[in-house]
DNA sequence: TTATGCTTGTGAATGTGAACACAAGCACGA
DNA sequence: TCGTGCTTGTGTTCACATTCACAAGCATAA
């Protein structure tokens, strides 16, 4: 096959189709075919079977895919069969819901790191890391972590980011409603809650 | 003109426009071109041109968009010039942020309502409100709720949005990692921080 | 061994959204 | 009053994403 470039759409999807073959996994189904599948994620059978294909025929015709092993081979691609170590910036709220959410471990995440500027909160413990001085935000390169959460106030998120920038992350999920100046060798995927709920009432 | 139909995209940069005319309101800035504009929100002219065209043309040729009455147009459009009650439900860490979080206002947006069943939450005050029993939840169609945000474990949230349907609750945001069974006049936004951050190794 | 039924993998077609390029047109100054 | 410069509004083109439709092909059973 010649597929020259894969769609940063399916790209997005493949954490739901991860998500839906870990779960599959727990009830012990050892197959799944793309109808089934799609009709759990509410999506067309075709886009499956389209996206998965892009990196591979995981399937048997006739069968389905199998459970196990696709999962396994969705999660090298994306590059969760490692432990991905993550930062968290900002120990706030939203930040503390985070650092605590267990969540984030069955897609191989860890939260390695916590770091705030507030001084009540440096020494204390969120989740399972004590929140460090974001003075010390270098730790962040000699722990040899590539990604971070962003959970700090919107004007404070850009400064943070450039720090981030010298401490060789790659990845940023920034939950500020900003938009952060990086190097293209950067990827930030910006999350803005407050947006997402504004455009409900336009449909009602 | 003959725009038949308004695509979803325009829809959810609508209020990413609607932060920024209200950001220019504040800095007193008066008028802004499309040009300006589109470098503060990372996106190209013509885009902007184009979305805000749907709804009408609220620019002057030569000058840009005056800021005070274009901030009106999207607020109008949006369904934001009157304050939108949404309920909460779920009291949990991720919940509790969401009550205390000041910036939903900025959008009109009042929770004025939050739910749970934990018997140790109900009685408490998070944000404004004291949290009111799940099985009260018919609270929320006597006080003319029309939005909820689900902050409920997973494997709840199906049974609450059953519930919420019969308290004619219009639109949904959804934080939790599944996808929810709805009638057709139900609009569901649904935000998983975890697949988000599930594309960032992909990238690196 | 061969027929049957089902599901995959994929080129081609369709649909949707982004970007371009330029005519239209307002403001401002001569 | 008229020309100049700038920016909007939009028909059209282009790029990207989804869906279709079907040949390819495995498993199972006769
Ligand atoms: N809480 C929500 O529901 C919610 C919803 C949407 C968006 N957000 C956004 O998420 C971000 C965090 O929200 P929150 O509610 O947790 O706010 P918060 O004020 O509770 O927490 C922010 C934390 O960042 C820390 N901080 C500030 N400047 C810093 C810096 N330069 N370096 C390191 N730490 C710094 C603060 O000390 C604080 O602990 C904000 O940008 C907010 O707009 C929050
Ligand atoms: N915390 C995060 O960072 C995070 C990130 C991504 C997704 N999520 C999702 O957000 C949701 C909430 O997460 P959380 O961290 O706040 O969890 P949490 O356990 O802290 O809070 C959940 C709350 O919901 C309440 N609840 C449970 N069943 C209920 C019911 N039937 N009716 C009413 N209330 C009920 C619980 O009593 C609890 O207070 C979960 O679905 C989680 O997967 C959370």
């Amino acid at each position: 096959m010649k597929y020259h470039k894969i769609p940063d759409e399916t790209i997005r999807r493949m954490p739901m189709y991860l998500r839906a073959f870990s779960m599959l996994k727990t009830e012990h189904q050892d197959t799944i075919s793309s109808i089934h599948l799609a009709e759990r994620l509410h999506l067309k059978p075709p886009q499956i079977r389209k996206d998965l294909s892009y990196f591979g025929a995981f399937g048997t015709r006739g069968i389905g895919y199998p459970v196990s092993s696709t999962a396994k081979q969705i999660r090298s691609i994306l590059k969760l069969n490692i432990t991905q170590k993550a930062a968290l910036i900002g120990a706030g709220r939203l930040g503390a819901a985070i650092a605590e959410y267990p969540g984030f471990s069955m897609f191989g995440f860890d939260i390695a790191a916590i770091f705030d500027n507030e001084p009540s909160k440096i020494g204390t413990k969120v989740g399972k890391n004590v929140v460090e001085d974001i003075s010390k935000i270098s730790m962040i390169r000699d722990l040899d972590i590539h990604l971070a959460i962003l959970a700090v106030p919107a004007d404070a998120a850009q400064s943070v980011v450039d720090m981030l920038v010298g401490c060789h992350v790659k990845g940023i999920l920034n939950l500020s409603p900003c938009y952060l100046v990086v190097p293209r060798s950067m990827k930030v995927v910006t999350i803005d809650l407050a947006m997402e709920l504004g455009t409900l009432p336009y449909y009602m």
